[in-house]
DNA sequence: ATCGCTGTGTGCGCCAACGCACATACCGGC
DNA sequence: GCCGGTATGTGCGTTGGCGCACACAGCGAT
């Protein structure tokens, strides 16, 4: 299930730096590969929204979306985080076609795309691609738990550390662009007190930040200062999706 | 998808209260029935433990477990509740074999058992139990998708009027048998908490409780006092799964 | 060089929920 | 009828995060 594929075609090139993609056998790839569709995207596109049928699944490859669910007051909150890890539009074969929640790009980057109807096709061979996808799901659903239990139990400190981690696992680099006003809208809580902790990760050492551009100095610090939610679920991730990326 | 299946066979009257067995095709019947254990549900069982195989998958009728996490402090939050309208043990199916949270029965009753490896053929058959399956577990992922939201942005008051709501759904009658101690170590929060926005909602009219018993006197009431994350996640289950009981 | 917009820093009063400490009330068993 | 355990009620000081208000700093456009 874990032989990465056309080591010297562009698309493959490109497709594996998706973990999901990269882990697609040889027959699945062949199939894939003529309807992946490489697009740009850019900070803020709506990959899908709340109880929209969507028309396609996307692999980020360099993009990072958030998941998040936009209240009838208008906050929001983060739900998950998908990146080049996964995959967004599960309910496409999930069966529900839709969610309540949207999908949001929160890093701008590239990623391909696959018209709907060509992972219902896949997903219905009941192959290693639908496994892949099962599985990748399961350790989505774990990250939302976990979401859950850190909005209940943990400090504003302690949730920034782990949405830099997080986002910093799907990124290249140690180098985030992001505000903190997006943070906070991201984590569902005020830009002012993202100010705060991040005055104190910074007078710690641990990042360096300006004006919307976030280096981490240190690693280790900042899951020294996150709570266990980051390591619980980096562990399923890596538990339940083939081969990290070598790219 | 829907058609419920040999009402004269006991067995099948009790599946009938389970909302996923009671949806099973006729053809799909016929292979579980002969496998399906039917079994007492005390409070307290630990359906499946953290990180642990499960050797079953269950199918509530009259009993209610919480999903929930419990981090190393000892504290521990809900992640989702599960009764007659699921199924626990997900895991098995979408192909991680454990998860990092916990099942409990946190009201005692009755449910069918079946072993794993039934589960893992029939959904190997790629037909209709295995969609019935996907789209429960979707509806399972809003809800925790939802709790997550909900502990972000959500007063104890609000979530207390959920919770009892959620649970009320998948009982029958008005009454839930449960201490505000046993309310308070799901949501997360001090027992002290629950007694105070219990006691808002006796003296509205709404509930009367004593010792562990609570009996809902204003369903309506309860909906306009909950926040809106108990009738999103209720619309989602009705959309997602077939057919609701009429046992 | 200046203006204006965006991004960050900080102070202040407020409130929900917390931790702790007890008080009371009910129920079952002897 | 009493006793002990369980369930609920209540007060008090603390705290993390909120809402608001405003100061300041960098960067780009004219």
């Amino acid at each position: 299930m874990a032989t990465p594929i056309h080591p010297k075609d562009p698309l493959a090139l490109g497709a594996l730096k998706n973990r999901i993609l990269a882990a697609l056998p040889h027959d699945e790839w062949q199939r894939w590969s003529p309807q992946l569709e490489w697009i740009s995207m850019p900070l803020g596109l709506v990959v899908y929204e709340s109880d929209r049928t969507m028309d396609y699944v996307y692999f980020p490859t360099t993009a990072i979306a958030s998941l998040l669910y936009v209240m009838k007051s208008g906050a929001a909150a983060e739900i998950a985080v998908v990146g080049n890890e996964g995959v967004i539009g599960i309910s496409l074969f999930m069966g529900g076609e839709s969610t309540p929640s949207r999908a949001v790009v929160q890093s701008a980057g590239q990623g391909f795309r696959l018209l709907a109807q060509g992972v219902k096709d896949e997903f219905n061979r009941a192959g290693p691609a639908m496994h892949l996808l099962l599985r990748y799901t399961q350790a989505l659903i774990t990250q939302m738990a976990q979401t859950a239990v850190c909005n209940r139990h943990h400090s504003l400190d302690q949730q920034l550390c782990r949405w830099l981690l997080t986002n910093l696992d799907r990124r290249v680099g140690n180098e985030l662009v992001v505000t903190q006003e997006l943070i906070a809208n991201m984590l569902g809580v005020r830009r002012e007190g993202v100010t705060q902790s991040a005055v104190k990760l910074q007078t710690a050492g641990l990042i360096r930040y300006a004006r919307g551009h976030i280096s981490v100095l240190n690693r280790t610090g900042l899951e020294a200062r996150s709570c266990e939610c980051y390591a619980i679920v980096k562990k399923e991730y890596d538990r339940l999706l083939p081969t990290k990326l070598t790219v």
